[in-house]
DNA sequence: AATGAATATGAGAACTATTCACAACTGTAA
DNA sequence: TTACAGTTGTGAATAGTTCTCATATTCATT
């Protein structure tokens, strides 16, 4: 199990291998997404980052936020109502169930799915390149 | 297999019900859904139900679709970029592939995916009250 | 056909989430 | 330490959608 800051430094490794230079800002915004547990938002992760490096600003976050979309250290998602919101690549792939009552967010991960997309995907004529799913769901009683 | 005015009266029929108006701008605009076989967005369907009824205008597209939501006779989809989209929902119910070349969309239907989300959700103690499946995918070379 | 009351409409302002333009600043390789 | 390309904050701009409000329309009742 790998901690918040090797997380980050993983990150930053990244930036740095890519030519991407590592700030002031970018930092402060890796180190909020290391420790995230959550899937914040970019309004969110401003709050966050300014704890740390006050002069960050929401244009950063965002801009940022797509730099590290593109290396491959982030996730976007866009779930139903509100704006996108994000999460760091260092776990297993997985897709997630909305609770519709309450907001909250549960990861699951399903292989047969996964299998069933290629085969479908497959069946017409093409490849997945990537997926959404997104279970919107209700406690049972 | 079902007419598109069967389809536009079928939708009429349930605003009527509803106790909902049924005014020339709505009927101009069910009008167009019936007909169409892609997934238009709202400015597309205003352009469309214009040259049916000149007055609608696309404040009243936005808020016609929502009510039409609201009655479960259209559909509200999210793809990847750009706005919403909709369609009728007088066909069974499918997910979406999306060719991320041409944006092309094609609909697909699985059982087996189905089952398995509601086992997965089951598992969890959850139930699912909806979902979204896109398969964003590449023609195969 | 006329009435009336609630509902729907068009126009444009407002709003939300996000991106852009640009002048000033800063990380990094030399 | 310098040089310069990449990055920043600010505020304006954009896209998609919803809201406000005065006017118009629908439709059940007469």
């Amino acid at each position: 199990m790998s901690s918040e800051s090797d997380t980050a430094e993983k990150m930053t490794a990244a930036l740095r291998k890519a030519g991407i230079r590592v700030t002031r800002q970018r930092i402060a915004l890796l180190g909020v997404l290391a420790e995230a547990t959550d899937h914040p938002d970019a309004v969110e992760l401003h709050e966050r980052a300014k704890t740390v490096e006050p002069s960050v600003s929401l244009a950063t976050v965002y801009r940022t936020l797509s730099v590290l979309e593109e290396q491959g250290v982030v996730h976007r998602h866009s779930f139903e109502g509100g704006g996108a919101r994000f999460e760091t690549t260092h776990e297993e792939h997985h897709d997630h169930i909305l609770d519709v009552d309450t907001g909250e967010v549960i990861e699951f991960q399903s292989d047969k799915i996964e299998q069933l997309q290629d085969e479908i995907a497959r069946e017409l004529g093409y490849e997945v390149v990537h997926h959404r799913l997104e279970l919107y769901c209700r406690k049972k009683t």
